[in-house]
DNA sequence: TTTAAAAAGTATAAAAATATCCGAATATCT
DNA sequence: AGATATTCGGATATTTTTATACTTTTTAAA
């Protein structure tokens, strides 16, 4: 078990590799975006259909058509937004044993000490932008393959 | 996404179940513990089965047989035993983004900033031992269903 | 020593996640 | 306008996870 789902890591390698490439301002096409994150295309395509539809990232069709961000917004973009349109909140909001009725009130029994893990799980989650996460490409400090 | 699968759910659950009942000092059947934990009877005796071979917990075939905990033991296992037995240890040792080959020499964008939250979480499963989670439910305090 | 109750083992089924394929819609360029 | 490149949408396939059903083995007790 990880973090995330398959389907979220693609997103948010996706979405990285977007931001690092937004500079040139042009849009990138999924077999680009697949080959530099090492992804299957057909599967990544369906993925970044779901980042537009949150309007997370923007598409083009077409001839020079692809995927883009807009230039100031890979620092707007928080990994949050990608993992909550993904995998939904449940991991950084939902109970560690699944239940649905788990509270202060009616705790299940890993209630008290997951409560910290789990705001620091979506603190980590609202601090790291596109931005941030691109930059250590910019560099090549950072790599996703 | 959350944590932990299904199974390891479940798994979680039920030895927390058995180690609350321990006092009693009888084995109890899967059918109770299934009952206890609403879970899936025989898909939560493949999951005693994996504790059991993981030495975990204990079981004993036959009429009054069923599953157990030794009388000290429920302070000794903790919930990183489980969740490695059942889950493998890729949610506190792995890579955020799912690589393979990532440390600080190779690091996938998200390193830095999930290095502390993975620490964070293999704290969690090293600081609650079955005997405190099973406190909250002998006071009547917690709840596993 | 026979019977019955339980876990252990094996095979199979159902559901969900992951992945592929292809036609439709749309935009660009000539 | 026509040809082409690309995303979009829907159908389908594969793999993994979750779940069930049935048989075998072990054990306790009558």
């Amino acid at each position: 078990m990880s973090l995330f789902s398959k389907t979220c890591e693609y997103g948010i390698k996706a979405a990285v590799y977007i931001a690092h490439c937004s500079e040139r301002n042009k849009p990138i096409g999924v077999k680009e975006i697949a080959e530099a994150i090492n992804s299957p295309e057909a599967f990544t395509a369906k993925i970044l259909q779901i980042l537009v539809k949150n309007k997370i990232i923007e598409s083009r069709k077409g001839p020079k058509g692809g995927f883009f961000i807009q230039d100031n917004d890979p620092g707007k973009i928080l990994l949050i937004h990608i993992v909550r349109a993904i995998d939904g909140d449940s991991l950084f909001s939902g109970c560690a044993l699944g239940f649905e009725q788990c509270d202060e009130f009616n705790p299940c029994p890993m209630h008290n000490s997951f409560k910290a893990l789990r705001n620091d799980i979506r603190n980590m989650l609202e601090m790291n932008s596109l931005i941030d996460l691109a930059q250590g490409l910019d560099r090549g400090l950072t790599f996703l393959k």
